[in-house]
DNA sequence: CTGAAAGCGCTTACAG
DNA sequence: CTGAAAGCGCTTACAG
């Protein structure tokens, strides 16, 4: 069934069915509801390859989720507490906007070929960047090439600096915010020894946690002990390995701030082993607000990072450019939110 | 850039690049590489649409992940800590052939016709449906039309039933074979009063669990206590409250069998707040063996279900029957595997 | 071994 | 308001 074959059921051109699927104005009411009629008696529709290479667009946006190395590791992307909620997130945004998804994931340095490969074989009109490595290089490369696509978790001065023109839509949470707010709270308990489990620092939300972190600590003049600064990857192994190896020395921090709620349950179960109570002993805090983090027990009080609403952006920001082919490089930072749960505990007595 | 572009440059036709694009034999060696030399200097990639038009295959597939009236639920399928891993699986698999996914949610009844669409429209060449729902009706539609998809955790018998003819490959795994070892390794521990936490007997894993449990017993001449057939529907909150009623009841089962993990990580949590001990008071056990039942105390001992080599399956059945356009309804059954870790104690002291 | 030409199923100026 | 025709960028018999 193609539309010829409606055309000549519906008694009119090939056009003029043309013409009705796309809902142009110029057709009679009577006319439509004629060739509608045809149409849906035979559950048409057209052919897309064909369509696309009228000049339609695909209606697809590519999602490529970068995560290299972490192939055959545990840490699988898509079960990655955070990522799973995103993917998740634009997928249902998309369809609700009428436009599909082709989730690509990214493993390899090769494997970010696979991005321009889609634009140029034209299987998407736009795309979404997410993961956890970095690759001004290949943002460049797409942008320079004049495709369209939102970009999530990325600093906004790398992408100026490097990206002289291109469609980009920039999607941030407000980390530094959030961060503030979270350490704050803790001084507001009458915490002074804060430690930290930082994420990765070639990440843009991995370095902001941890540069606000210390920011606000020299505000308040309180010192940042060596023994407490921990770099946990974002990872849950790493994270635990660093947490066990603090516990060697004299003195522990009141409270420990998490740079995501992974590191930080991963946390609390080193202590619990090491009877070490939560909230009692040390404060722990988190970053990112997954879902274990509220079933776990004490639950846990962590920044809320808005990833549905990234997502949404992110969809709303593809789509705006792919309808717009001149050159705009946005960014948005959307509100995190302090979310005070179980894990912490004022330090007077 | 268009293959004519390419002819020209490298001074033979379009023909010749279109055999040398679809690594045909009939080109010698050297117009083979003077026209590779070109195609990569300009790193051409062909038109998708153009080739699909032209009669190749899409190279994508469609994933269609089901979760009715799931929408605005915590419980969205991506955070399912049973379905992440398996579209990872299949993304990954996919990709690992050179095939795109195009992946869809539906979320309501209306949401099947993108099954459809997709393949009308041609979007896809065949398709994967996995999810919490089974609509023999929109398996039966799609089959008659003839497109090639696979589907999980589906009775074989109703689909020989529905479906006269089709290209169809039903992928499962050994439920009953994993739901008779784990009951003999309850019973091997002395346990003779044995309840269960039920899934969705809507879904044929949530039925072959529930029946062989009871066959089990059964042939053991143990006694099935209704106040001990509790019905979880695979749903953390609903299996809670389950657990919670039959608290009421003078005697508890010294085991229970719970038909999926995440309902036996919840019941867990119900019997720690209530101060019974796992597995002192009672043993716990799952099935299909998600990430955090490894890391939850005390372990979670619990069914494997081969998930990633069930994606693996279903992707190698999906591309052999787009190569084979002859009607085959094949199944296949992957193995599980009984995981012994320490939510189980034996009944003599 | 290779090219000219037809054809895939749409959309879109163009002409009326 | 509507149809005939050209064109999108490929592939594939066909002929040589």
């Amino acid at each position: 069934m193609k539309s010829e074959d409606i055309a000549k059921l519906a008694g009119v051109s090939r056009s003029t069915v043309s013409r009705v699927i796309n809902n142009y104005g110029n057709v009679p009411e009577n006319t439509r509801k004629k060739v509608m009629k045809v149409i849906e008696q035979y559950n048409f529709h057209p052919n897309i390859s064909a369509r696309v290479l009228a000049g339609k667009k695909t209606d697809t946006i590519g999602l490529f989720i970068v995560s290299i190395a972490e192939k055959g590791n545990v840490n699988r992307i898509y079960r990655n507490n955070y990522f799973s909620p995103f993917i998740d997130a634009v997928i249902d945004n998309a369809n609700a906007n009428g436009i599909y998804v082709l989730v690509n994931s990214i493993y390899s340095e090769n494997d970010y070929d696979k991005i321009i490969q889609a634009f140029i074989e034209k299987r998407i009109d736009g795309g979404i960047i997410v993961g956890t490595e970095k690759e001004l290089g290949v943002i460049a490369d797409v942008a320079s090439m004049g495709y369209p696509f939102s970009i999530i978790d990325y600093c906004v001065e790398d992408i100026l600096h490097k990206v002289k023109k291109g469609r980009i839509s920039i999607i941030n949470s407000t980390d530094s915010v959030g961060t503030r707010n979270m350490i704050d709270y803790l001084i507001s308990l009458g915490h002074r020894d804060i430690g930290i489990l930082a994420g990765r620092l070639n990440t843009y939300s991995g370095r902001i946690r941890y540069e606000t972190y210390q920011n606000v600590l020299k505000e308040h003049g309180l010192n940042i002990n060596e023994n407490w600064n921990l770099k946990g990857e974002f990872i849950r192994k790493t994270a635990a390995q660093e947490v066990i190896n603090m516990l060697q020395h004299d003195k522990l921090p009141t409270a420990l701030f998490c740079c995501n709620d992974d590191m930080a349950l991963s946390a609390m179960d080193v202590f619990e082993k090491e009877k070490i109570r939560v909230p009692h002993d040390i404060s722990i805090t988190g970053f990112d607000d997954i879902l274990p983090g509220s079933f776990v027990k004490p639950a846990l009080t962590t920044v809320r990072v808005p990833l549905y609403a990234m997502a949404q952006k992110a969809i709303e920001e593809v789509l705006k450019m792919i309808g717009d082919t001149s050159n705009n490089i946005s960014s948005y930072d959307l509100k995190t939110e302090l979310i005070v749960r179980e894990s912490c505990m004022t330090t007077k007595t």
